[in-house]
DNA sequence: TATAAATAAATAAACGTTCACTTATTTTTT
DNA sequence: AAAAAATAAGTGAACGTTTATTTATTTATA
């Protein structure tokens, strides 16, 4: 018989082990069974918890999807111009996702799937950051800051940047970029983005 | 019964209904049954073509990494300089993944099983791009001819950035670049790339 | 009519899910 | 504090389906 838990910690387990499983196989690559057998348990105990193997999946994609960053901080705190507010940011985003990268994983496996919960989920992990970029390109530009962008256009270059560094280094393990460590490859695709749009400081 | 079918015929019917169903839902979540059914033929006719779910799989894969596209002619007809070549050779690629997006979902889905055919798979698709990209910014570099930039990085930059653009259009059919089209988009992202690289022409 | 192409029916394994039941822990009563 | 009652947590087998695959049989065409 398995160890004998309270029932929030139980449903933790469950739901640590169901990620880690969902993000590596995708929804219809893990059975039941295979979740319980990870936590030693019967798969019939996943029922007190959860109503279907649909519902878990949902709360997984929750968790995650819920677990939006704070970017307000590293606006405010330290300086203010675009370059060092965009790095700050970016970090934070990277961090998260280099801590967890089975938050990609789920991200890429739910964009594929097409359901409803994908895009709810693709939206609230990179809107915020999207957002601010474009608003302050926005700006940037009107103040003959930086060069006439598209700011939708450098935002979404941005952002494929960032996802293919990601991949490249947490998913596929990239060889080629294996002496690049992921922060060095960041910073270094964020000079070539800025100036890319012809950003020379304030 | 189904109409009757030149065995040459049938398997191409096969793998052309199997390459959408499991670009649309990748190998689990597609069953024999559904594309039996897609074709109007019972399942056990697959079998005779192919000897398992698994090497019809494969086999769908390999005819798509098979595609190969050939760069050479964009590279020695029309101007010779690095952006128009660029913009060839590019083209191209785009062209071949908008005809047909089930191209970038298979991508996609195979580089999450993670299986040994999913790096082939993508090293195929990209490599002779990024090659070329990589070893013409390092002869860019020496020549002095555009920024000194670790032609790695810039080279992922801009795998990355074609890659989002794909996304976006063909797969998520992202509302936010509704209004502009995909040539329109992959002109303007090029154009910020080659000043991202300080290229001013040869 | 011979043969290639398709079928219908059957199989065993795997799947999500439920059920009747056992074991451990907590709460109440004496 | 010890015994009894109540509750919470976990079991394991079995369910009805669905899955991939096989076999024996029928149909069409050259």
């Amino acid at each position: 018989m398995a160890k004998r838990l309270k029932k929030a910690e139980r449903r933790a387990t469950i739901l640590a082990a169901a990620k880690i499983l969902f993000a590596d196989k995708g929804f219809h690559g893990v059975s039941v069974d295979e979740i319980a057998g990870r936590l030693g348990v019967s798969p019939a105990v996943l029922y007190q918890h959860f109503p279907s193997k649909e519902a878990l999946y949902k709360e997984v994609l929750d968790s995650i999807s819920g677990t939006r960053e704070n970017y307000i901080e590293a606006v405010l705190q330290g300086d203010t111009d675009f370059a060092s507010v965009l790095k700050r940011i970016t970090g934070i985003f990277v961090k998260s996702v280099a801590r967890d990268p089975d938050y990609l994983k789920m991200e890429m496996h739910s964009a594929l799937e097409g359901g409803e919960a994908a895009k709810a989920f693709f939206e609230v992990r990179w809107k915020s950051v999207a957002d601010y970029i474009e608003y302050t390109l926005q700006e940037l530009s009107q103040q003959g800051k930086i060069a006439v962008v598209n700011e939708r256009v450098a935002s979404l270059m941005f952002q494929g940047m960032v996802r293919e560094a990601l991949y490249a280094k947490c998913i596929l393990k990239d060889e080629r970029h294996r002496q690049m460590d992921l922060e060095t490859l960041i910073e270094q695709l964020i000079a070539l983005f800025l100036r890319a749009i012809d950003y020379q400081g304030e």
